[in-house]
DNA sequence: ATAAATATCCTAATTAATAGGGATTGCAAA
DNA sequence: TTTGCAATCCCTATTAATTAGGATATTTAT
């Protein structure tokens, strides 16, 4: 973890589940975080603490179902903490880098802490998490990660090759990502495409 | 369905629960599908029928968990017939072209016995269902969907990038998916790579 | 033993993608 | 009202990928 963020870091658990916020706890503790760690058992209260977390955990099965976040709502309710989600081993969530499921073994569930926690990216590479894609760019990127090709693209979309690839550009250099398969990634891990949208 | 197989093509309907095997048979029917349906209630008949079913639905439910057969198991247990399988809507396999799932609607299940049963591919096509990579196949394959190049991949693989394109012209053959686009789903929906494996 | 599959390497031609530049329009927020 | 962003279009090089032919040696299976 940075230094200079340590002394203002603050974790949330929030899950009803005491054995979980407990595990949760050991875990960031083995791991080293020195973040203070705050443990809420009544999911309502997420609201409150929005503007004092840096890391929020939230054991989904703690959320009814009806108000229960997803993955693309998380940028917009917590645009300023990174949050880590608990499942229950339904969701097909589970490659994800800041998910885990109650299923998972010790190993991969250490792995992903160490990964969110520990390894934090720098500075400018935190643009990645916050800069979204414009509505044209995600339709570009759709297309993209279902095989079409750049000609396909402008046929399809009634544009350009030009404005496909100017597109593109905007993309990478958004998203970082610059290869169709990382793209495709991301694509499906948020919901942009299904898997047999894909063109072969 | 080619029809000089369709007096010797006879379909197995592998499931405990009855409703299902009308339904799914009555989905064969109105498909049009003129092959023998057979319906077999007892999941552990379907070693009698393994050399002479074409074609085999199995409802996943219907075996117990451990006797469970896993997609990687299915071209060893069933070499001679291809295989659809019915899930109960937990796995993550529901994007699979012979798989569909208790919970898709209508219209999923319908797309996909059209696809599966009626748009049958002809005979040069056909190892696309039996035949599976090779082992070095696979490698090149996750190399690719996680977004490196030909260059990297023979670096990586310490062959020639000659060898590489080789392998990816095999890959798309056997596949039938020509797109980086579409191996990177077929990686990922077959647990060759994870999302996290990807090359930015 | 022989056929089939696998793994390796090659050339040449074509098509696609990427990395740099540009530019214009319209719209919304400062 | 100007500034910035989004969306559109264009260009030149360069690099990468694909396609379509080959070839050879080694396993594997019948």
């Amino acid at each position: 973890m940075k230094s200079e963020y340590q002394n203002s870091w603050k974790v949330y658990i929030i899950s009803e589940h005491f054995l979980l916020r407990l595990g949760l706890k050991t875990i960031l503790e083995e791991l080293g975080v020195k973040a203070e760690i705050q443990e809420i058992s009544e999911w309502r209260e997420w609201t409150k603490i929005l503007n004092e977390a840096a890391f929020v955990i939230i054991d989904m099965e703690s959320i009814p179902e009806k108000e229960r976040l997803n993955f693309d709502s998380l940028p917009d309710k917590f645009p300023k903490c990174k949050v880590f989600l608990l499942g229950n081993g339904t969701e097909n969530k589970v490659l994800l880098k800041n998910f885990i499921s109650v299923k998972d073994n010790q190993q991969e569930i250490l792995d992903k802490f160490q990964r969110f926690f520990i390894e934090q990216p720098d500075e400018d590479e935190m643009p990645k998490e916050s800069s979204v894609l414009s509505e044209r760019e995600i339709e570009v990127l759709k297309e993209v990660s279902m095989g079409y090709s750049n000609k396909e693209i402008a046929d399809r979309l009634f544009i350009s090759i030009n404005t496909v690839i100017t597109h593109r550009k905007n993309i990478t250099e958004k998203l970082e990502i610059k290869t169709i398969a990382g793209l495709t990634v991301y694509a499906l891990m948020n919901k942009l495409i299904r898997p047999e949208d894909s063109q072969k």
